[in-house]
DNA sequence: ATAAAAAATGAAAGCGCTTACAATTGTAAC
DNA sequence: GTTACAATTGTAAGCGCTTTCATTTTTTAT
């Protein structure tokens, strides 16, 4: 491997001069420059940047940690990522965290070790005190799709109540007052805001709740194909299902077609998320709208002003959800 | 930041041995394992890879450049290298190269001055000659979704004629002999590979090729549901269609609907790579499965064992594509 | 032409760790 | 108690770069 003291000697400079000419900083003369230049491309050199890492203490790496990488939401958010930072010449250092505690610490410790400039945090399982530690300790890191009280400034993320609301009150506007839910893991913020903005919507509209209307899933397809099957199977009555995202939508809607139940004419259905699968299911998934590559360039772009100083990167702390009319949806039949 | 000397110092050892119960290198009595253990304790101390990198010249970092992001292919496959990867406590560092042969080539050589130990490349814009280059200098690397001949011990990739080939035969065996074919960018080896396995399902029945029931699609949902069009509007007739993706395929299901034909009962249609929604579509999407998390843990334990010299991890070059029977196709009606 | 200021360069001390190699200590056999 | 050998520990030389500070060269103003 050929070093910067090659180069310089080759040059004819010091190898200070060969690390100013590689980081474009200080000064140096034209011609100098050109004779590095030279050198460098003639001996074939490559740039040792974990050397540069260790003298500078500076990695131009952002550590990441997801729950998982498989699934269309997480490459959504790491893409909206990516894009951003690309630019910056920074990368990503992946790992994932499968939503148990002991793994999240392992790997946040991990990425630590290996002197991440900063970390971009979907933790799950993970207490929001561990959380607001690290900060304390200094720990430069932005937390996505959850939020903190008390590390607000260093979360971004999606109204879920709002999200939520927006859903059932799309259903109960178009005249729809029987209103299934297929949860989220309630355990999960997400899972439990999302609820939550059902229950606003149905209160606001004056519709009784009813835990008989509600059945807890796990975000997965096919929890949407069971909570439909235990709806029915336990009696429940209802012209219209909300579900906590559009994954156990499409299994939703699998076991109504089962059931002889038609997509909308029988029975509106509405996700959430708005993957990208959710305009190709037929009809079109009526969703809400979550803006999770946008949540990713906000956090690249959170690091980019606040770790590595650059300006005029803007982002917003908590965005909003909003409505996507498709096909699943239409009033209820008199 | 604590070091090693300071940890030493306080457990009054020598740096030396505080290293080697760090990597539990070398032999370091019990006794005093747990004097250097209980001072890092008391200190905080957290390793630095990157100082450990510089100077054992090893990062445990693998490189991964995909094309994209987002979507439910790449997430999957890197999900497959990730669970091996984890396991031996490496790490991947990720990039993007957009199928643009510049960006590709920056990012391998951005990956390549971080010292990743071994680079996994899904590229499809570099050409053979390139990578092949970058093998013989040395660069350990495995390329994945793609083969070429004098790599073909780095390459891990699927047989995508044969994966066309099964998709077609299989509408032939249900008695179709009309079957238009919406293939992906040709200038891909995939979109190529997949065409090729279709004529040759034509030719194998005995049915004749024509250009006419070809539309050349971009992998893009949306160029599915412009295939379906396009051939409509040339005056093609097909009882049947095989897509060269499940996007498109997704795509071509709407079209089709669109213009009030069933699927099955007046189109069959059928896709390729079986990604996670293809269950979801309704009916469930026939197609043909692309085992890609498998090939993402191939690449992990090609790396595994060749680079880290693990053995006891398997891996095969070239992977088998099968039908996965869903319903969208059937017999053509007579 | 000359002094003062600015620009360009070099010398060298780290960054925090790994790893020969040497030195020391412990152990078992005689 | 010795000796030979194995187990354990320490010494110190890097790994390839950045960066401060001092030095030299160039430029500008007088």
């Amino acid at each position: 491997m050929v070093t910067i003291k090659q180069v310089s000697e080759k040059a004819g400079v010091s190898s200070a001069t060969v690390s100013r000419v590689i980081n474009n900083t200080g000064t140096v003369k034209e011609k100098t420059r050109e004779l590095v230049m030279a050198a460098m491309a003639e001996l074939g050199y490559r740039h040792n940047v974990v050397a540069a890492s260790l003298a500078s203490n500076k990695t131009h790496t952002i550590g990441y940690v997801v729950p998982e990488l498989h699934g269309s939401f997480f490459g959504a958010m790491m893409g909206g990522t990516e894009q951003a930072l690309r630019e910056a010449k920074k990368h990503m250092l992946i790992a994932t965290g499968h939503s148990d505690a002991q793994i999240e610490k392992e790997q946040i410790d991990a990425l630590l070790s290996r002197r991440c400039d900063a970390l971009i945090l979907h933790v799950e399982a993970v207490s929001d005190e561990y959380l607001v530690n690290l900060v304390d300790q200094g720990v430069e890191l932005v937390v996505v799709n959850r939020f903190i009280e008390e590390i607000g400034d260093n979360c971004i993320s999606l109204d879920n109540i709002k999200g939520g609301y927006l859903a059932s009150r799309h259903l109960l506007d178009i005249g729809h007052t029987q209103i299934a839910y297929i949860a989220g893991s309630l355990f999960k913020a997400d899972g439990k805001n999302r609820l939550t903005g059902h229950q606003q919507a149905l209160a606001d509209m004056g519709v009784e709740y009813t835990d008989n209307l509600i059945y807890e899933g796990n975000f997965q397809a096919k929890s949407g194909t069971e909570g439909i099957r235990a709806l029915v199977a336990r009696g429940a009555k209802f012209t219209a299902v909300a579900c906590a995202n559009d994954e156990m939508a499409s299994g939703a809607m699998i076991a109504l077609r089962e059931l002889g139940r038609r997509v909308p004419e029988d029975v509106s259905v509405i996700g959430f998320d708005n993957v990208d699968f959710a305009s190709y299911l037929s009809p079109g998934l009526t969703t809400i709208d979550y803006p999770v590559q946008k949540i990713g360039s906000m956090a690249a772009h959170w690091v980019l002003e606040r770790v590595y100083g650059h300006t005029r990167h803007e982002y917003q702390h908590i965005l909003s959800p909003r409505l996507i009319l498709r096909g699943t949806t239409s009033s209820p039949e008199q």
